[in-house]
Parts: C-alpha cells; sequence; structure tokens
DNA sequence: TCTGGGGTCCTAGGACCC
DNA sequence: TCTGGGGTCCTAGGACCC
C-alpha cells in the first residue's frame, strides 16, 4: 500500500530583524529601514534616526525591509555600498537579544498548533502537518497556514509567509513565492508549471557557485534541470551532488522534519575595525584571542558542552581564510586550555599578511554531564605544567 | 568602499589498525 | 619484482544556509 503524501509546511518571518525594529518604533513604518553594522549607535531619540549616509567602517546588512529592498540593498551588502544606493535609509544596530525573545514567541505559537516542528534558525521552521490534514487537501492546507499565521501574528505582531508542499524542499521554494504574509500551496501535479519556470538558483542547496556553473551549461531553470541527464549532471558536479540536482529538480526530497537535534560546533570570531599585522599589532590580537577563547569556554559551559577539537580560523586582508584544527587528549570548556590549543594550531600558519578575521571553535562536542570524572580533572592538570 | 557571525555538510588525503 | 582492503579518526578547505 504506497503511503499518503506528507504536508509539510515551511513558516518564514517576513523581514524579521527589521519587523521586530518596527514594533520599537512604529513611526518608521513604510520606510526605507536596515539593520546591520557592527558598532553601537547612540541612543535614539525622538524622529532623530541615524541615515546610511555618513556611515564608515565595515559591516553588512542584515535585513532589509521591503521598502529599503525596492532601493536596491539587500541582507548580505556592504554597508558601505548600501549607504551609495540609499543614503536617506535610516540604519538601526542589531538588537539579537530582541530577536531570540520574538523568535521564542513565534516558534511557541506556531508549536501550539503543529508540535513536529524543525528549528531552521532564529527567522524560520519547518513543521509536519501530516497528522493535522490527514486527506492532504488544499483546503485543509490553507486553513492550517492561515491559523498559523494568525497565532504568529497574535504572539507577535508579526507577519510571516507559509509554504506547503509533499516536502521540505518543496515547502521552502514555495514559502519565497509570494511575500510578505503569503500563502502559497503547492502538490506534486502542480511541479511543471509552478516551480520549472524558476530560476535554479532558488532550490535550497544551490548557491552562488553551482548557481553559475549550471549557467555555463545553459542551464538557468528548474525545469531545464530536470530535463538534463542525470549521468551529465554526475560527470559535471560528482556522483552525489549531481544525483541530488536531479531529484532536487524533480520535487523529490524524503529528508524528515527534524523536531530535536544536537550542536556539532560552538565558534566565536572577530572581524576587526582595521586589519592587523601580526608583529606590529602582537599585543591587541593577543587580548582579541583570549577574549574570543574566553567567549567560546563561556558558550560550552552555558550549554552545557565540551569540545574535544579545537579549531582556529584567520581570515588576511586579501580574504584568504584558512584553518587549524587540534584534538586534544580529553574534553575540555576550559578557556586556558583552548587558548593554548588554538595558539598551538596558530604556529602552524605563516603569517605573512595582515589579519582581517580571527575565530575559535570547539568541535567533537560532549554533553559535560557525560564525562567521566578524569575529564574534569584534565584542565587542572593542564593549569599545572602551564 | 568590498565582503558579519554563527552554523552544517561534503570531499579528500593520510595515519593507523586489523 | 611488491604494494589487499576495510574502517575510523584527523585535518583542511569549500559550498552553502540563516
Amino acid at each position: 500500500m504506497p503511503s499518503l503524501p506528507r504536508s509539510i509546511a515551511h513558516l518564514d518571518m517576513d523581514a524579521f530583524f527589521a519587523s521586530v525594529e518596527l514594533l520599537r518604533y512604529p513611526q518608521l513604518r513604510g520606510k526605507a529601514v536596515v539593520v546591520g553594522g557592527r558598532r553601537a549607535v547612540a541612543p535614539i531619540e525622538g524622529d532623530d534616526f541615524p541615515h546610511l549616509r555618513g556611515y564608515s567602517g565595515r559591516g553588512v546588512i542584515t535585513t532589509a525591509t521591503y521598502e529599503a529592498r525596492a532601493l536596491g540593498v539587500h541582507s548580505g551588502m556592504g554597508l558601505m555600498k548600501a549607504a551609495q544606493l540609499a543614503p536617506d535609509a535610516i540604519l538601526l544596530p542589531a538588537d539579537f537579544d530582541a530577536y531570540r525573545h520574538y523568535s521564542r514567541l513565534f516558534k511557541a505559537a506556531a508549536r501550539a498548533i503543529a508540535p513536529q516542528m524543525e528549528d531552521r534558525g532564529i527567522d524560520e521552521i519547518y513543521l509536519d502537518l501530516s497528522a493535522l490534514n490527514p486527506a492532504g487537501s488544499h483546503d485543509g492546507a490553507r486553513a492550517l497556514a492561515l491559523e498559523l499565521q494568525q497565532a504568529v501574528r497574535s504572539a507577535t505582531g508579526l507577519s510571516c509567509s507559509i509554504g506547503i508542499a509533499p516536502n521540505k524542499l518543496l515547502a521552502k521554494l514555495c514559502s519565497d513565492l509570494d511575500k510578505p504574509a503569503g500563502i502559497t500551496i503547492v502538490a506534486a501535479d502542480d511541479i511543471p508549471t509552478r516551480i520549472w519556470p524558476l530560476p535554479a538558483k532558488r532550490i535550497n542547496g544551490i548557491g552562488p557557485k553551482a548557481a553559475a556553473r549550471l549557467e555555463g551549461l545553459g542551464i538557468a531553470t528548474i525545469g531545464q534541470l530536470a530535463a538534463a541527464d542525470p549521468a551529465w549532471l554526475q560527470a559535471h558536479f560528482g556522483s552525489r551532488y549531481g544525483q541530488w540536482l536531479h531529484d532536487a529538480a524533480h520535487g523529490h526530497d524524503s529528508r524528515p522534519v527534524v523536531t530535536e537535534s544536537e550542536p556539532k560546533s560552538l565558534s566565536r570570531e572577530t572581524t576587526f575595525e582595521r586589519d592587523l599585522h601580526p608583529r606590529q599589532d602582537k599585543a591587541e590580537l593577543s587580548a582579541h584571542f583570549t577574549r574570543l577563547c574566553e567567549q567560546l569556554a563561556a558558550d560550552l559551559a552555558r550549554k552545557g558542552y565540551l569540545g574535544k577539537t579545537i579549531g582556529l580560523k584567520l581570515r588576511f586582508d586579501n580574504f584568504r581564510t584558512v584553518t587549524r584544527d587540534q584534538t586534544l587528549p580529553a574534553p575540555t570548556g576550559d578557556a586556558r586550555v583552548i587558548r593554548r590549543a588554538a595558539g598551538e594550531c596558530a604556529r602552524r600558519v605563516p603569517l605573512e599578511r595582515r589579519i582581517r578575521l580571527l575565530g575559535v571553535r570547539a568541535s567533537a562536542l560532549s554533553r559535560r554531564d557525560a564525562q567521566p570524572e578524569a575529564s574534569f580533572a584534565q584542565p587542572l592538570q593542564a593549569e599545572l605544567f602551564a
């Protein structure tokens, strides 16, 4: 007996960070507003908001309102470039504590309706609606989507867009088709008419590199990708990715909605205001390095993990990135042990250019409460021999 | 005037073991 | 005058995503 098609929703908050800021500053509604930047700006009084014009320094746009997007700016764009395109747009600093708060609220509201929820970051989730819409009807799906949107709005005052489809890949594609505040429902039969005309890069998993290579091979749309010979795709993109491209273009995706997961790594990194010289700015670099290790240790402690592998990440002034890893004899959460291991990693990198970014990472994580006694002794012993 | 910070997954080679 | 072969761990880089 064939199994019934699933009913999977992807719920995506509309311009999330910027929309949270508009709750705080409703007088900015309808204006071009961007969230981003690195420096704390002066407290905002009355209608005296900072503008993109005159911004100097590093940083990118994290989120732009739809009015700002109409001026050509978008998330990921450097603020200096954005200031050229939209000098009068209002620039607000990111307030991640506030966004996390509203993230918890909208997820709780959605989960109250559809408990099978997969967290996909601060502003989006997947929901498995199969049990709530057993017949898989279009009307049933729409009723659930409306209920979810209303619940999210009641809990947060924010709008979201929802895609509902037989799998995560298509649901994600759909949630983006009618933003903001849209509902898009697609069944397998609709794929040729609604999905195939879309650009291939709209598929989650086809990024800038793959899209450019596909374009170079004469493939611009999902339909053209679907029509390509799978063996030919595999010859160009490798057996695994080539097969995946073929499956994705045909709307095939059997990944389950995963309701629980453990982190694989934790990291902290920072891009400096100016590129630092490995020797001339040694003291400044060292201070940043130590602080990152302390922050990482605090993150590990707060979340209850230890890391057995410590990694270093450097980005040079030419944007080349190198990483080095070191696996310890035993897992650690100690800032000094992390600092020493990452320092060992640094000694394996030739430092011939100024450094733009420094990062520290812990991976091969284990739960703190699952550690044998000896693992806790390790940092103390290491300290004795420091 | 380039390009943040936090992640996941994949590939591929070498070490090492049986 | 040969150099199997599978499994696992470790490391480095890169694509991609939010």
